[in-house]
DNA sequence: GATGAATGAGCATTCATTCAT
DNA sequence: AATGAATGAATGCTCATTCAT
């Protein structure tokens, strides 16, 4: 963590992240530079390391902080269901919302993966794999129900994880279609498609 | 020593253009040093210049190169279809078969546009968008003759790309499955994915 | 360490200009490195951005001061003169001394002009434009009263400038003539060229 | 010297040196590069050299040819003259006429003294003072004779050689004044000058 | 004579990071 | 907390020069 305990600068400490996270997002890791960011917060450099160890440290927060909101809100939306096709369907449901709705950071979560050092990649792809896990246990129980009929069941996830996400780099929320749209017809066509002919 | 015995032109750009892929698939063009690259190639810095203008322009060549092999050979897989179906199921085998064997390309050419400056970001991006137009194109035609049923044909293509493409992602040719395995779960799950219930 | 104790942001300032003034007036603008120029500050390369902007903005800057120092000079030198005459003595006095005195200064401002950037160029070559001016003003003066009698006037101005900038290639202040004796000389020879016979 | 005996190339290397000494005018020679020299005649870099031994060399030759040939013409010019006031008009005209004629070659030779190595700088410089003591040794002699009367008589020949000089720098052959206007007004101010009131 | 490919040193500039103030 | 000045390493790129072909 980066932030200082009793320390009392959440608005500047918020304002790095969020600058962070669009200069990531827009530039990438690697092309953005710690002056920029600071340039974006209204700072010198120097004042930037009274809020951030290092930058690395401010990526990693960025992605473990998005994971960990991202798998407890996974586990809220899928509280309590039994059936695997609600399952399924509250799962796809989530999925688009969360990343349409939070696009910057679910993006730089795949995008930045490589900008991470060993110990802190470990982790973030740790999470990740919980994540992908849920959707796969989901799928292995309705083919064990005999309600999907999938060939290999982290295949399936796979490719509806990747089709999904996609989401993030193509949807504008002023297009022609509405989010709910667009969640009614991939529900359909992940639904179609795990179920077979 | 002026010249290593027996370099010669073409080949000494044929290396700089492997290692330069290899290392932007690796760490990102941002992080990819040119003496990273010379390097790799065995070669001082200044030397790079004799075959590439800018690090800029090796980026572009790399993606403009591979965005003109894959139409190429998209046309090609499609040619003779006249059948949607059977286009689909072309276009899933021939994305998923081209994605896997040549993964690096295709990576960097969706995470790398952003490191494309402005003009070189238009022409990359026209091209990607013929390719994407060709399969829209399918599923319009499959729609139109009643034997697709989707909501949106674009978003479906993007749906479906998205999903075809994180294969050069995960995909490990030494891994469970084959890369015909893989293909034959990918086309049954789009074809049941665009027609229906 | 990462300053040294002591050293303080207008010295630093006033240090980089001193010595880059000393090694554009010896070397040349293209010739000098800002190696060099850290080095005879007893800075890191990269610490010289904390005072300049760029190369180039250190030259500009420093003809540009030198330009409204010398301007202002001359203003007060010419102050209240009546007779052309008197001003003709009166310039000649101020120019030789100034260049004299500050050699290195005015040496840059003629050689370096082609160095600048296009529009620091347009501004540097206006502010001497108008000290020409304050010449050719009291030539044509002098001619309009009947005291001088020259061809024309710029040229004549031209040639006396020409004359007495030269002065800054050559003069040393240990050597046969003094200051004094050498204004003297120049005051008689400026004033019989342009009185005439 | 750097032509190779025997090699028929004086087509090219004459390029070279009319071009060399329009870059080196124009930017200066640390600022002109090889490239941009090659280019300008047509040639690769590397091919240069089989027409110049090294950049210093060509700076080198296109001085010492220019001060030679200054030399020669100005003993020719002053062939014969008895009389101190006709040969410092004859001085005045022949320079003049030369520094507008030349005006490339002569600016160089002035401002490029300090880009020379050090033995390629004396040799210059000496021939350079050998030029300066012809227009010394005529001031001396009418000084002697009665017909000058100067403070200094090297510090005259610096002044009028500094005015006449300057021409170079701001004569333009199609501007309100001719050639012969200029010299006319010139040696005018200059006998005026040496000649006393 | 010309070319193209190489070298190794050098360029101006930017970087993440540190720390006295 | 914030600043401004520093560091030392690194960046993409250019340079004069060499030389096998």
């Amino acid at each position: 963590m980066t932030r200082t305990a009793g320390s009392h600068g959440p608005t500047t400490q918020k304002a790095i992240q969020d600058a962070g996270l669009r200069l990531i997002h827009h530039h990438g890791y690697a092309a953005m530079s710690l002056r920029q960011l600071a340039g974006e917060v209204g700072l010198q450099v120097g004042s930037l390391y009274n809020h951030i160890r290092t930058k690395q440290d401010l990526l990693f927060d960025l992605l473990h902080g998005h994971m960990e909101s991202l798998l407890t809100a996974l586990d809220q939306a899928l509280a309590e269901t039994a059936d695997p096709e609600d399952a399924l369907r509250r799962f796809v449901a989530f999925h688009v919302d969360y990343h349409i709705t939070r696009k910057a950071e679910v993006f730089i979560c795949y995008s930045e993966l490589r900008s991470l050092e060993p110990d802190n990649y470990a982790i973030i792809v740790g999470l990740r794999r919980g994540y992908e896990r849920r959707l796969i246990a989901i799928i292995e129980q309705g083919v064990a129900r005999g309600c999907f009929r999938v060939g290999d069941a982290p295949v399936a996830a796979y490719g509806i994880l990747a089709m999904l996400t996609g989401v993030c780099t193509w949807f504008r929320p002023d297009g022609r279609l509405t989010a709910a749209d667009l969640i009614d017809q991939y529900t359909a066509m992940v639904l179609n498609a795990v179920k077979g002919p």
